[in-house]
DNA sequence: TATATTGTTAGCGAATTGGCTAATGATACG
DNA sequence: CGTATCATTAGCCAATTCGCTAACAATATA
């Protein structure tokens, strides 16, 4: 479930919001701070990416403490491994032929 | 570089192509097969992933072979687990106080 | 050369996204 | 109570996305 964590990391600034996260939890206004957009904008982003269970929220008085949520980032990563992997599956049991079509990848 | 991988697997419909497409190489046929819409749309999500470099084309004479490109896949799945990871060390570092937090997202 | 096959391009509309400013909520503090 | 602070909501607009059908391009085959 929740697989639209894609969707949620398909944004720059959402990228940045999760790498300036993985350093430890921000409110909003910390993590608007140095990225060039409204506060509005930023909350809204903030939104997205804990409707995608990307990040949680707790409201501490007025001030929002946002923090990363690793279960969700370990499934999301993991799904790529998974297609990744029964990828570079394939070579081990074939060869040849398909290890040509591997070099021509580059 | 390349870092619109996550807009390219954003789409439910291109990460039924990727699955699809793990299993070994496909045609634009092949892959449009069973996922209820139309070529031309199939052929544009086959474009918007080769643009991200998810897949590459082998054209031969007037069928087109499409494959995953595993290094494109792993930077991306590297990139999630560097921001999990990153933030996981924080609880080692740090203990009680932060500890109480992960509980609490469940 | 005519026809079938495989795929892309063009162009259309409906829906979604992403940014802004202005206004509103809600809590803290003097 | 009044004001400042931290954040969300509302509403607007421009741009992008996604699906379709119809038309075209290119290669294979009879």
């Amino acid at each position: 479930m929740a697989n639209d964590t894609f969707t949620a990391l398909a944004h720059p600034l959402r990228r940045r919001i999760v790498e300036r996260l993985s350093g430890g939890p921000a409110t909003v206004g910390e993590a608007t701070g140095d990225l060039g957009v409204s506060k509005p904008t930023v909350s809204r982003h903030l939104r997205a990416l804990e409707e995608a269970r990307v990040v949680t929220r707790v409201i501490d008085g007025r001030s929002h403490r946002l923090a990363l949520r690793p279960d969700t980032l370990a499934e999301a990563s993991k799904w790529i491994e998974t297609q990744r992997t029964r990828w570079e599956g394939l070579f081990d049991a074939v060869g040849e032929y398909l290890q040509e079509e591997r070099a021509d990848r580059r």
